[in-house]
DNA sequence: CGGTCAATAATCCGATCAGTCGGAATATTG
DNA sequence: CAATATTCCGACTGATCGGATTATTGACCG
């Protein structure tokens, strides 16, 4: 009982890995059961027993990435003082060096698109933008109380600052050759500073 | 002679456009050829007559969308008066009503997606980014030229821009029960103001 | 009229893949 | 150690779909 609920969480980890992996290597179009069976070292039926379909099995490893980057942004987040350096503390989205950016690009990609003409995915995106205005506007909302951002509308402001963050990524990550990371980090902070800094320079 | 290459023109003009309706639709990995014949109201052979596979369909279906979604961004923009005005123009994208953008974004959705695995939509995306970096490119050396704009990296600019253009349409497409039409427009006016206005406000 | 050929329709084929299932292997229990 | 439960394997199935092949139509021409 107790070993096989541990045995259960390694194996359902291993396949979560895998399936990771696998998607943001050929996307969630291409993938086959079978490519993720052997990327985890399992057979198909082994995958079946822990994951009941496909779709389930997918929407899991959404949910742990999005995890994982949470995690990753709060951590980055926690070691910036005040508030206009917790704002920029997002840069590493821009870094190409970064596993999980090199992970977490194409499978942004494919969700947007699955959520284009998918209310269950729809739904995954929400949770996703909803996780970074909370992350956001806790730097956002310490700005205001300090009095260092002349902001009235908080959550406004968090989801725009965040639209932005991802807009920048989008051009930077699929167009590399016409997007430096140097344009990314200058622009993305610029017009960031300018939504938190009101009209101050 | 005449006729038939009049009669080749209808016949690809309706199929793409079935095929640009049903990709909006149901996406472009769930589409199938059955799908866009039934559409185009032609059998599987007759599309096969005009185009020899699905991925050149699908190619030429986004170069077309591409081309109407740019004569209408030059379109609205030519009405505008000044540079200012002129990168404020593209507000048109934050309208539900307007028929070009429910079909548009899931299929620029799709196309993101699929860039993300595959290099032939990169430079598919490339063409599209290069595409409103001329549109706006055009109105942000207006501004300069003027004195109106304190910019130095025109291009860098009108990039920036166009980022933040699709960064907050993604929000306001993909999670319309958080991003309001008036934040969606509001904000995008507010950043990109931020970035041709210098520290004026 | 009959031939000819482009346009279109109707079938067919082979490949792919998600999910199933019987059973082998391994672990647990009593 | 026997009995039972759990975990895992991999061949198989049924459905799907792109593309190819074959059949039909109908317009134009001689």
């Amino acid at each position: 009982m107790e070993i096989n609920l541990t045995l259960e969480k390694i194996r359902k980890a291993q396949i979560i890995e895998a399936s990771l992996r696998k998607i943001a290597e050929v996307g969630i179009q291409n993938i086959t059961m079978d490519d993720i069976a052997a990327e985890a070292r399992l057979s198909k039926g082994g995958i079946a027993h822990y994951f009941s379909s496909k779709e389930l099995l997918i929407k899991e490893t959404f949910r742990d990435f999005f995890a994982a980057i949470f995690l990753r942004g709060q951590k980055t987040m926690d070691q910036c003082a005040g508030p206009l350096d917790k704002v920029h503390s997002f840069m590493w989205l821009y870094n190409w060096e970064d596993p999980l950016v090199n992970i977490g690009y194409p499978m942004l990609f494919d969700a947007m698109a699955m959520a284009g003409h998918d209310t269950d995915y729809r739904s995954l995106l929400h949770e996703w933008f909803d996780g970074w205005i909370e992350l956001l506007g806790c730097a956002v909302e310490e700005g205001v109380a300090s009095g260092a951002f002349p902001v009235t509308d908080i959550q406004g402001t968090a989801r725009a600052i965040s639209a932005i963050y991802q807009g920048v990524a989008t051009r930077w990550y699929l167009d590399k050759d016409a997007h430096s990371t140097e344009w990314a980090v200058s622009y993305a902070r610029k017009a960031i500073s300018s939504l938190v800094n009101g009209s101050k320079k």
